[in-house]
Order: C-alpha cells, then sequence, then structure tokens
DNA sequence: CAGTATCCGGTGCGATACTG
DNA sequence: CAGTATCGCACCGGATACTG
C-alpha cells in the first residue's frame, strides 16, 4: 500500500516529496536535466531500464504536475518528446545538492561520471548555499525555524524531547 | 517489487536517491531536523503516524547509513534517542530547497506552518543558490554539464536526440 | 517506552505481447 | 516509435498483539 503521504502536519516538504520522494520521478527529471537529451519514450526506457508501463505512468504524473512538457517533435507530427517546464529546471539546484552531498559524505561513491562547471570559467559550481537577505552565507548555526501555525506550535510542543523529559525527571 | 536501482549510468544522484528517494526516510529526517524535537519512537510513530514495523526498518537503515545515531538518553539507560549527524545535518539545505520549491511552484501549496529565518535579522533565508568559485550567483545559463568518463560521454551519444533526429532526417 | 513478531491486503514493478 | 493491456508476484505498508 502506498504511505499515507499525509502527515499530522501538514507542510510544503511533505508535498513536495509526491515529486522528489520517488525514484523513478527523479532519474527521469535527472535524465532529462542533466544529460538533456533522453528525451523520448524508448530511449528513456532503454536508459533507465525501466518497465514501459512504469514510465508512462511516471511521464503522465510529471506532466500534470507540470514539471514536464510533452509535445510532437515535428509540427503536427506524432513523434513525442518531453522536456522540463521552467517549473521543473526549478530542481536543478536540487539535482546538484544530491550530487554534491554523495561525493562529499557517501564512502565508495567517489563516482566522477560528469561535473557542472561555471561556464565561463570552467570551474565548478557550489550547491547548498543558503543566503541571507543580504547576500550574507549563511551556516547552519545562523538560521532559526520558527512555527507560524498554531497547528505547527503544537507540534512542536507535543512532541518536544522537552516535556517527556520534564515528566520523567518529575 | 521495488525498483531496480542501477540505472545504465552509475551516477551519484541514483546512490543519493537511496535516501532522498523515499518518502518516509525524508519524513523522518525532516521531523529530526526542522522541529528538532521529535527524537523517539513512539514521537516519531505518533507524528508522522507511520506502522512500527515501517519505522523500525527505516530508523535501521538511517543509522547503518550514517545520517542517524542512536543513543540511550542517559548514560546506561535503555530509553533511547534518535539525533542527526553531521552528515544528516548536511541534508538541510536539500529540506530549504524542497520547502522553497514547493511554495513558489506548486500551487495550492501555499502552507506556511513553518518558517526559516536568519537568526541575527529573523529575515527568511534563501536556498537554491549556485555558486562560482569566486562567489559570484549563477543562473541556469551559467552552468555547463561536462561528462568526465568513456561511459556518461557513451550515454550523452547514444540517447541523444540530436541522432534519432539526424536518422530521421537523412 | 522501544521495539519485535505476525498476518494480510494492495500495488508497484518487471516482463511480455499487442497496436497504430 | 510511442505507447496500451495484461499478468503475476514480491514486497511494502498498516494493524494488531506481544515482550522486557
Amino acid at each position: 500500500m502506498a504511505p499515507k503521504k499525509n502527515t499530522q502536519l501538514e507542510c510544503p516538504i511533505s508535498h513536495a516529496l509526491d515529486v522528489v520522494g520517488d525514484h523513478w520521478n527523479m532519474l527521469i527529471i535527472r535524465d532529462l536535466m542533466i544529460f538533456g537529451g533522453v528525451r523520448r519514450f524508448d530511449a528513456l526506457c532503454d536508459a533507465l531500464e525501466i518497465s514501459r508501463n512504469i514510465l508512462t505512468e511516471r511521464l503522465r504524473k510529471l506532466v500534470e504536475k507540470g514539471i514536464i512538457d510533452k509535445q510532437p517533435i515535428a509540427e503536427g507530427g506524432r513523434r513525442m518528446e518531453y522536456r522540463l517546464t521552467a517549473k521543473g529546471w526549478e530542481l536543478m539546484p536540487l539535482m546538484l545538492l544530491l550530487l554534491q552531498w554523495c561525493l562529499e559524505w557517501e564512502e565508495g561513491c567517489d563516482i566522477h561520471s560528469y561535473a557542472f562547471v561555471d561556464r565561463e570559467k570552467g570551474e565548478p559550481v557550489s550547491a547548498g548555499n543558503i543566503l541571507a537577505k543580504d547576500g550574507r552565507k549563511l551556516g547552519k548555526g545562523d538560521i532559526r525555524m520558527v512555527p507560524l501555525t498554531e497547528e505547527a506550535s503544537e507540534y512542536l510542543e507535543r512532541y518536544s524531547p522537552k516535556n517527556a523529559e520534564k515528566k520523567s525527571e518529575g
């Protein structure tokens, strides 16, 4: 059975996971993005070694979500191709981030099959930078999370370990 | 059946998806990260509405991968808690990115249950910035992908639409 | 509280065959 | 080439009961 997908707390991250939290979705987007070329049904089928029915379903949903577009290659032709939309392209920092994180932290994952470079200088780019409004680069410690709704506050309150510890210590 | 998980092309992104490409993993990490508090088994169970056996398995794998740590709360106690490791914390930019992407692009997802702000000034932070070596902020057009291995070049070659189009036009 | 054990239903996925 | 249709099974995930 599919996971429930709605947590107690309704939050954007859990929504984003409808796309990102799926292996095949991400691989399709990867090939549409980083190899910029794998845009045909059979090519994707071949490259990803994914079953045709599964690919069909994934593509349909991605189109539905506005992440990719499906169009005939030639005007009025029946040969189709898939391309990322603007919304889809906005996932590029995410891909870079995954790449970077994996290379940095996953042992035995020093797979340098490709890289992203600054077009102008040919030097590698860096993703995952968190910036303040004024452009300052921020570290983990410079960031604070704030609950904005009643619901979120309650969530924090209810599951905070402080409460549990107080109770057990009291 | 689980997806095959190894594509024709061995690449770090597909490795990262072992963690990121799973709904439950990400929600667990989310609660460990953004609410900083949901660190107990039963609390996670409750907050995420996840089955106990599923949670057990996910936690075990995340520990195995070095993303979270499991320790007794008190020295020698039997009450356990889970915390992100340094490697796990490095996924914070990813979470911010998901949040930001969803708010910006997913219609009907204007759920502002919480936010991340610059601790110093209280202003919202921005994720997804791609920087050049010298600190210049780069746009999509400023970035180029380069294949580094024979395998990647072949992949590009084989599935490039140019080839297909040449053939069909020739 | 922190799991483990068991059971069972639904479905994701791969494989294959077929269509225009 | 770009799918659709079908089939079968492994396995995921939810529910529940049990343990120390």
